[in-house]
DNA sequence: GAGACGTGGTA
DNA sequence: TTACCAAGTCT
């Protein structure tokens, strides 16, 4: 347990941290590069996503290889970068990266521009990615503020503002600045202060034995740090869809509206069709940011009707290439795997 | 400034 | 099984 009570040395804690990320750094592919479009597509993938997901399922791999600079991505269809994203989820993040890269190619010439306040000004790029790409391609001392870095500094400074609140953010940008601009190393220091809320200075049971700042750290009970306001409410809700299959294909809707847009989902099934549905071929539950979901999957009514434009009838042969959000894959891939099944149209 | 936006892993 | 989380951004 740490006792320091004096107020945090910004110069001796980015020393121990630099110090000790140097010996103790884990090895990521976007820790290898100084390549901009690669620690930027890193810093964007792993948005709300953990480490193992992002190199464990392969997505940054494929990602480089199918698009492996900004010409690239810029000149894609969209539908195959959200293919590539696949998985991923938050699919405005794979938009965003493609608009960014057509902004650098029109608009930069073709080459990432290496000053903050540009960088800031790109799409689906915030304050956070800002300072990553910043320190982390071009070395320049700007601060990084991410869940890891709000307990790190929440429990040095035995700070109990909300991180999520106003007040809270504002201390924890100053003091990450303060920590970055007391190094000559500005990438390591970033670094470290994430790899140290990774490794160490964990939400529950940190080692603080272990920590290579105990001595400035002035927690006295890290586990109740950070503070966080009151979560939003889950909420259940129902969703009816159909499942139409022909002998050329599987009927998919596009997605239209601000959530998963561009990708293809199984068609809902008509309002008017609900207080009286057909029969159910699946039922599966899934989480989606606020709402738990439960998923019912007609046969579709046996009377023809004239789908509307945002419907397509996916032929076998694309249904795999075709961007679809993860509970549709699945439900698909139950759907068709019944080999006994037979419309009972 | 609160709420929306995905997913899979873990306790 | 439920709840919460994980390198945030946009509106």
């Amino acid at each position: 347990m740490p006792t320091q009570t004096a107020r945090p040395n910004p110069q001796a804690i980015a020393a121990e941290l630099v110090n000790w990320f140097g010996q103790n750094a884990r090895d990521y592919p976007w820790r290898r590069t100084r390549d901009p479009y690669a620690i930027l597509v890193a810093e964007v993938m792993l948005q709300q996503t953990q480490i193992s997901t992002v190199l464990d399922r392969g997505f940054y791999a494929r990602w480089l290889e199918r698009f492996p600079d900004f010409e690239t991505l810029a000149s894609a269809r969209e539908d195959e970068v959200l293919k590539t994203w696949e998985g991923l989820g938050y699919y405005r993040r794979a938009r965003n990266l493609q608009r960014l890269a057509r902004e650098v190619m029109e608009q930069h010439g073709g080459v990432f521009p290496s000053d903050h306040a540009s960088i800031l000004g790109l799409p689906g790029v915030g304050p956070y990615t800002a300072g990553a790409v910043a320190s982390f391609a071009f070395g320049l001392a700007e601060p990084i503020v991410d869940g890891n870095i709000s307990r790190v500094l929440s429990r040095i400074y035995n700070d109990a503002t909300p991180v999520d609140s106003t007040a809270g953010a504002k201390l924890l940008w100053e003091r990450s600045a303060l920590l970055v601009k007391a190094t000559d190393d500005p990438r390591a220091l970033n670094s470290a202060l994430m790899e140290l809320g990774q490794t160490h200075c964990t939400p529950t049971k940190p080692a603080c034995d272990l920590c290579p700042v105990r001595a400035h750290c002035r927690a006295l009970d890290p586990e109740t740090l950070p503070v966080k306001q009151a979560r939003q409410q889950i909420s259940a809700v129902t969703e009816h869809v159909i499942f139409l299959r022909t002998s050329s294909g599987v009927l998919l809707e596009l997605e239209t509206g601000r959530r998963r847009t561009g990708l293809w989902k199984l068609p809902e099934l008509p309002p008017e069709h609900v207080s009286e549905p057909p029969p159910v071929l699946l039922r599966m539950h899934y989480g989606i940011t606020r709402y738990k979901v439960t998923l019912w999957v007609h046969e579709p009514h046996a009377e023809e009707y004239a789908w509307p434009e945002t419907h397509r009838l996916v032929p076998f042969a694309e249904l795999e290439s075709t961007p679809m959000p993860a509970p549709y894959r699945k439900a698909l891939r139950e759907l068709l795997g019944r080999g006994e099944f037979r419309l009972s149209a």
